[in-house]
RNA sequence: CGGGGCGUAGCGUAGUCCGGUCAGCGCGCCUGCUUUGGGAGCAGGAGGUCGCAGGUUCGAAUCCUGCCGCCCCGACCA
């Protein structure tokens, strides 16, 4: 493709709306821009590596005997109302304001339709079916670019299985394909258990990378693979230990004290000897938790413990359970339910706040203060801590769902109807499983794991083409007509080319926009060097040149393109 | 939905507090000449309802009211 005949428009300087760098060198290459929030149209050059995309996807998902769909975006919303899903969607699903259509935020009833219609035996299963479409989710607020968007394209897989097992298999096929589809892809990721939520069924999976755009905090253990989402994970760590003897509990003015640092800070203590309190709300009733110094409270933890919603007290409900501000409130004098971390478990010499304004108490012991305390593990673990598995160092990050695999069951078969008759001639709901993929997910993680200061850095199974060819000064008849020629011949043994062979454009720029754009190798022409006969090959990774002969130069492509 | 910020030419921005020589700068774009291995130089040029709608005023990018849009943090999220 000659770029003086394409339209790659490469900017210089981002939006400044662009904050992540996937974002940024998507909108400078020239592959996607903003139509408005969340909604990104794809450019020539961006769509090109989206079909690499799902030409893999296809590939991968054809090979465990996955069958292709295109189903209809624009849906009746009577048939979500049959799964309950439109109260469960709320405000995140689309409604058309002229018809009674929805815009679907993904598949399961319509897959579940077709089902329904045609799998009557068991003999017509297992099947897997797929499709890769937009899926529309009115999101609050969309964000990071196209990795959180009202609109994205997903590839949806659902099976359907007559037995357990056989889900179990399919479920298998899925884990499988969905390696081989990241590792093609050229993706670190990793794989993390996750509760199947409002999705209903028995398992699901995470797939996960690693991003500071991501939108949940996971616990990593590279030693043993171990991961987890925070809200969930556990940790070692090391317990504090009670002082031989424990002093009277007295009462310190600490104007203006409000945090477990500043008050380290203004009573030279360490972090160990403090008890932050947070209070919560449950069942209309408070409790007090208490965390060992700047420890943070795990509200996952701490509602499966309870059982049921709960909430953080307001500001003024403090006051008025209380009797002291936030940051000065404290389990002596507290009159309801106390449940403190298992770190603090029998402490003694602790400081913490005095339920009054502006004072904290020191000196006390929890096993001799506190009446009916409760030890329970409500921690938020951190970077740094050891893994329970393997001992090793945990990490704890930020990361991106890039995909989700579910053991559905009978959720969506049970209330559509979908039955099948088994062997006994009896009638079952379908068992099903449900598969998804965000494609421009896929395309924004890869950027955001290969680029530097200069641009993106593609690999193989995904760059846009497979050699950028600069022709360095076009107006120079020799570089015009050996660029050209080269350029045929590249083409001619079938290699993809990108063609700068712009008149107006210096060098400089030409360098810099390849740079940008990132396609693994560069064949460039200079004056100097075609007059020699020489062409220069030039890896866009490493930066590393080989300047060769003309001659030689389809040889050496032969090695050097993957 | 709560908090914060922003909206001036295709992009990045100055000016807004303190109303009037205030619509400016850089990049990009167009024309010509020069230059040509790391985002060129000179000369000339095009391009703006200052987000929208009201209002105050002799006069509004600037002050007031309402609305819209975008970004960031949070809440939410299969």
């Amino acid at each position: 493709m000659r770029i003086s005949k394409s339209f790659i428009p490469t900017m210089k300087e981002a939006p400044s709306d662009a904050i992540i760098p996937s974002h940024v060198l998507m909108l400078r290459t020239g592959m996607v821009r903003m139509l408005s929030a969340g909604i990104y149209s794809f450019l020539p050059l961006g769509y090109k590596v989206v079909k690499k995309i799902t030409n893999i996807i296809n590939e991968e998902m054809n090979a465990i005997g996955g069958q292709e769909f295109l189903l209809p975006a624009l849906n009746p919303r009577e048939i979500w109302e049959s799964t309950n899903r439109v109260e469960a969607f709320g405000d995140t699903m689309f409604h058309l304001k002229n018809r009674d259509y929805v815009l679907a935020p993904t598949h399961e009833e319509i897959m579940t339709f077709h089902a329904r219609g045609e799998m009557k035996s068991y003999k017509d299963m297992p099947q897997i079916w797929y499709q890769i479409q937009t899926k529309f989710r009115n999101e609050a607020r969309p964000r990071s670019g196209i990795i959180r968007g009202r609109q994205f394209l997903m590839k949806d897989a659902y099976s359907f299985d007559s037995t357990w097992e056989g889900l179990d298999e399919s479920y298998a096929k899925h884990y499988k394909a969905y390696q081989n589809i990241f590792d093609r892809c050229g993706i670190e990721y990793f794989v993390v258990g996750a509760s199947s939520g409002a999705m209903g069924g028995s398992k699901s999976e995470e797939f996960m990378v690693k991003s500071e755009a991501g939108e949940d905090t996971v616990a990593y253990c590279k030693s043993c693979g171990y991961a987890a989402n925070v809200e969930v994970a556990d940790s070692i760590i090391e317990q504090i230990a009670r002082n031989g003897e424990s002093k009277d509990v007295y009462e310190i003015s600490t104007p203006n004290i409000h945090s477990i640092d500043e008050l380290c800070e203004f009573l030279k203590i360490d972090e160990n000897e403090t008890a932050k309190s947070r209070v919560y709300i449950h069942a209309g009733k408070p409790i007090l938790v208490l965390m060992s110094g700047n420890d943070e409270v795990n509200e996952t933890k701490l509602q499966s413990i309870l059982g049921g919603e709960i909430r953080p007290a307001h500001p003024e409900e403090l006051v008025e359970i209380t009797g002291a501000e936030a940051g000065s409130i404290g389990p002596i004098g507290f009159k309801h339910r106390i449940i403190a971390d298992n770190r603090l478990k029998n402490l003694n010499n602790l400081f913490s706040g005095a339920n009054k304004t502006d004072f904290h108490i020191g000196g006390i012991d929890l096993q001799r203060d506190v009446e009916n305390i409760e030890y329970l593990d409500m921690r938020t673990i951190e970077s740094g801590e050891e893994c329970t598995r393997c001992g090793e160092t945990l990490e704890v990050f930020k990361a991106i769902e890039l995909g989700h695999i579910f053991k559905l069951g009978t959720k969506y078969s049970e209330a559509m109807g979908a039955t099948f008759l088994n062997e006994n001639g009896q009638a079952n709901p379908i068992i099903m499983g449900s598969y998804g993929i965000g494609v421009d997910r896929v395309l924004a993680c890869f950027i955001e794991q290969n680029y530097d200061e200069k641009g993106i850095i593609w690999k193989a199974p995904l760059k846009p083409f497979d050699i950028h060819l600069l022709a360095l000064n076009m107006k120079k008849e020799i570089v015009e007509n050996e660029s050209n020629e080269i350029y045929d011949l590249l083409l001619k043994e079938g290699y993809d080319v990108l063609y700068d062979d712009r008149r107006d454009a210096q060098a400089g720029f030409k360098f810099n926009d390849a740079e940008l754009i990132g396609i693994p190798l560069q064949v460039i022409i200079g004056e100097k060097n075609i007059q020699d006969g020489l062409v220069e090959i030039k890896e866009r990774k490493t930066g590393e040149k080989l300047l060769i002969s003309k001659e030689i130069l389809l040889d050496q492509l032969k090695d050097l393109v993957k």
